[in-house]
DNA sequence: ATAGTGAGCCTTTTT
DNA sequence: GGCTCACTAT
């Protein structure tokens, strides 16, 4: 392919030829003066499927190429590693060779970047290590072992989630209010917070939301260096900006103030993340944060048919505070969405697999199908289906690569190697292998390092010219640090890949594998020869674990036909001829928790999900809610999610079975769950009770106003106070008060709630 | 020191 | 139903 057009990367390019640029050609209008508008703050609302990607690729080439920057001034962020590889691939299309020098990538890599240069300033050194999920819990664990704290109340998992929202937030300890820090452990929260903070400069660390925070600190108490990076960026192109929290908002202000080039490209109807600090907020205040932005709304859609299009905007005007854009689409008018009702899980597996099956021998790719759940545990019962009709698939988002365990544990063998004063990496493999190296050895070279003041390798260097520990351990422990100290000597004189494979032999840790019989072990084996084989692809040791802290993913070979099973979550971005949306049940999507939790705001984020979920189809999108569904070895019977009912009339084509949800004057015909199949009916041990009444929904909870509607027993309850029941849906309970057929239950999962006593039964 | 057992949990998840 | 975690028995 002959160059487009020149890349001037030394000399910003003198003079412009007349006549539109030859890379404009084939956008649409809104998508020109997306790429055109360059000067001054610029906010992109691009709908599901107008051409997020062609605008940004073409917006930077059109700025190279006018000469208004070279690479190296122009920052430009992405939410994952994937969306950044994408974006380099398509500008090195556009130009024919990758661009040297653009500051290109996520959040989080291009702060570690920064920070490595200027790490003094914070307390930290320039090969600071980057901490995952896993150490971050185990570090605040350990901080919790010497307090009060009841880890059973406040589990360091939960409270680590809390630490990282405030660094979401831009807080450090000391910003965090009085009012919100009593809040959780017993008000002790910000004192840990601290001390995490402190243990993570001892051990030269820093975990994900400090490579944002730490900037932040580095920007505002450092003017000089603040100006330096203000002056440099001259562009700023941001991607997924609906998706962006407080600290990186905070971050792109500081940054894009000198010259205040800013576009923001996003989709405030796609902001699915809030859960993990985005702030939807930072999209809609825009036009505030930088005064005389222009707005630019990408509306056309080159995805999907219009009947799909319809449906996904019908669906999502119910939500309030949107920016607003009115999708339109030229293709022909396609297949209206299809709503399956299905008896339950099963059948639903049963007949999302029969319709691939169909589209299948019709010729269509497997690769242009896939099945987006609500939750993780939707997909077992698609995979057994797909190994059962012999559908071969592949599920996204399982765990990664880099976080499963054998390679988080060769990783710290690495690290260990690469820097003795890493402690939670020696911690983790002391005694991976185990050698006798147990919490007593562990504890005592822990205390001593405390004590002293140094890394735990260090102590353990101490430790073992004492009789502080048990002679076993001490020869046990003296093995190891020699081990480590013969791997460390040939860092230099081995390839460091040759020294990884050495390692993972001479520490025991492939023997482990290979003595153990279970069945995952092979596949863990191997999975150590990739990484091994992976190392190769980097220059040092050094490169390949910055690699791994921040790029946490697995590189799947795309060359099989398979169908996709991901979460809808892991959809987005992506898009297929067909679409399988099942599980549109009340409770589960929208999801119970996510209402009550939320509120409103939960509503409209599982609401904005599932428009994600129906934009991804490009020709087809059916979706499934099922009568009765088990959860937690549970029979529930659900009711169609409300989203179902919010699509437009117009754009779906609706079918249920006969009696699948009784309905009114239809209750003979409901069934119990098993009794499609077997047709034995095991009514008697799910003990089901008649299906909705007008007055209370179907599991009995009393709809408030319509109270006076609940046909009144003939006596008085025949539960006494106190008496413990059990209800179909909420679990076991015990009864406060009762008045009539109405009881208050205490349940003890559920909470407190109000309901007909026809619904629960002794325990 | 470690394997084995019971209790309690259970939405989404990138970097 | 299955996983993680803490505790107990060996």
């Amino acid at each position: 392919m002959p160059d487009p057009f020149e890349l001037s990367e030394d000399i910003p390019a003198p003079n412009v030829p007349a006549g539109p640029p030859p890379y404009l050609a084939g956008l649409n209008d809104e998508q020109i003066r997306a790429v055109e508008a360059v000067d001054g703050p610029v906010l992109v609302l691009a709908g599901a499927g107008t051409g997020k990607t062609r605008v940004l690729t073409t917006r930077l080439a059109h700025i190279l190429v006018q000469g208004k920057a070279r690479p190296w001034e122009i920052l430009s962020v992405t939410f994952t590693n994937k969306a950044a590889r994408e974006m380099q691939d398509r500008v090195a299309a556009i130009t024919g060779r990758p661009v040297e020098g653009w500051w290109l990538g996520t959040f989080h890599a291009l702060g570690a970047r920064i920070l490595r240069r200027h790490a003094e300033l914070v307390g930290l050194k320039s090969n600071f290590t980057i901490l995952d999920a896993d150490d971050q819990v185990r570090l605040l664990k350990q901080l919790m072992a010497t307090t009060e704290i009841d880890d059973k109340k406040w589990p360091a998992r939960v409270l680590m989630g809390v630490i990282q929202r405030w660094k979401d937030r831009g807080l450090t300890p000391d910003k965090v209010s009085n009012e919100e820090g009593s809040e959780f452990a017993e008000g002790t929260l910000v004192g840990l917070y601290r001390d995490y903070q402190k243990r993570l400069t001892e051990l030269n660390a820093a975990d994900f939301g400090d490579l944002l925070l730490h900037c932040l600190t580095l920007f505002t108490e450092n003017g000089d260096v603040l100006h330096e990076y203000q002056m440099k960026f001259r562009y700023l192109l941001v991607d997924e900006y609906q998706d962006t929290n407080v600290a990186q908002y905070l971050w792109l202000r500081l940054l894009a103030q000198e010259h205040k080039n800013i576009c923001c490209v996003g989709d405030d109807d796609q902001s699915i993340y809030s859960w993990r600090g985005a702030e939807v907020g930072n999209i809609l205040k825009f036009e505030k944060d930088f005064p005389g932005a222009e707005i630019i709304r990408l509306e056309q859609n080159y995805r999907s048919t219009p009947h799909i299009l319809a449906a996904a905007s019908g669906l999502i005007a119910h939500n309030e505070g949107r920016l607003g854009k009115t999708l339109w689409t030229g293709m022909d008018a396609g297949d209206p969405v299809k709503v399956r009702a299905v008896w339950d899980g099963e059948e639903e597996a049963r007949s999302v697999g029969d319709e691939i099956e169909v589209r299948q021998s019709k010729g269509q790719s497997l690769e242009e199908m896939a099945i987006l759940v609500r939750a993780g545990f939707q997909m077992r019962e698609f995979e057994e289906r797909m190994i059962t009709l012999g559908v071969p698939y592949r599920v996204i988002g399982g765990p990664r690569f880099y976080e499963r365990q054998e390679t988080r544990d060769a990783i710290a063998y690495l690290r260990v190697v690469n820097s003795q004063d890493d402690d939670l990496a020696f911690e983790r493999i002391v005694n991976v292998p185990k050698r006798g190296l147990g919490q007593a050895t562990v504890q005592a070279v822990h205390q001593l390092a405390r004590a002293q003041g140094m890394p735990m390798y260090e102590a353990a260097r101490l430790i073992v010219e004492t009789d502080e520990i048990k002679p076993k351990a001490r020869t046990s422990l003296s093995n190891l640090l020699t081990d480590f100290e013969r791997w460390r000597s040939n860092l230099d004189s081995l390839p460091h890949a040759e020294l990884a494979a050495i390692i993972l032999d001479e520490s025991g840790y492939t023997d482990m594998l290979t003595r153990d019989k279970s069945p995952e072990a092979p596949g863990r084996l191997e999975n150590l020869k990739e990484l091994v084989a992976g190392l190769e692809d980097f220059d040092n040791l050094q490169g390949f674990l910055e690699h791994v802290s921040l790029v946490m993913e697995n590189e799947e070979n795309k060359t099989e036909d398979k169908i996709s099973l991901m979460t809808l979550h892991a959809a987005k971005g992506l898009e297929f001829d067909t679409v399988f949306l099942p599980g549109w049940e009340e409770g589960l999507f929208p999801h119970q928790r996510s209402l009550d939790e939320e509120g409103l705001s939960g509503l409209e984020e599982e609401r904005r999900l599932a428009y994600v979920g129906i934009t991804r189809a490009k020709k087809e999108a059916l979706i499934f809610h099922a009568a009765n569904r088990r959860i937690y070895n549970q029979w529930q019977n659900s009711l169609p999610s409300r989203f179902v009912d919010e699509l437009p009339d117009d754009n779906i084509d609706q079918m249920a079975e006969q009696g699948l949800y009784g309905g009114i004057g239809a209750q003979a015909g409901l069934r119990t769950p098993g009794a499609a199949k077997g047709g034995r009916d095991l009514s008697e041990t799910f003990s089901f009770e008649s299906p909705k009444k007008r007055g209370h929904a179907s599991d009995g909870t009393i709809i408030e106003g319509e109270a006076w509607l609940v046909p009144s027993a003939s006596e008085d309850s025949k539960f006494q106070l106190g008496a413990r029941v059990f209800h179909q849906k909420f679990g076991y309970g015990k009864i406060l008060s009762s008045d009539g057929n109405k009881l208050e239950v205490e349940f003890e999962k559920a909470g407190t709630k109000k309901v007909i006593d026809s619904f629960v039964d002794p325990a």
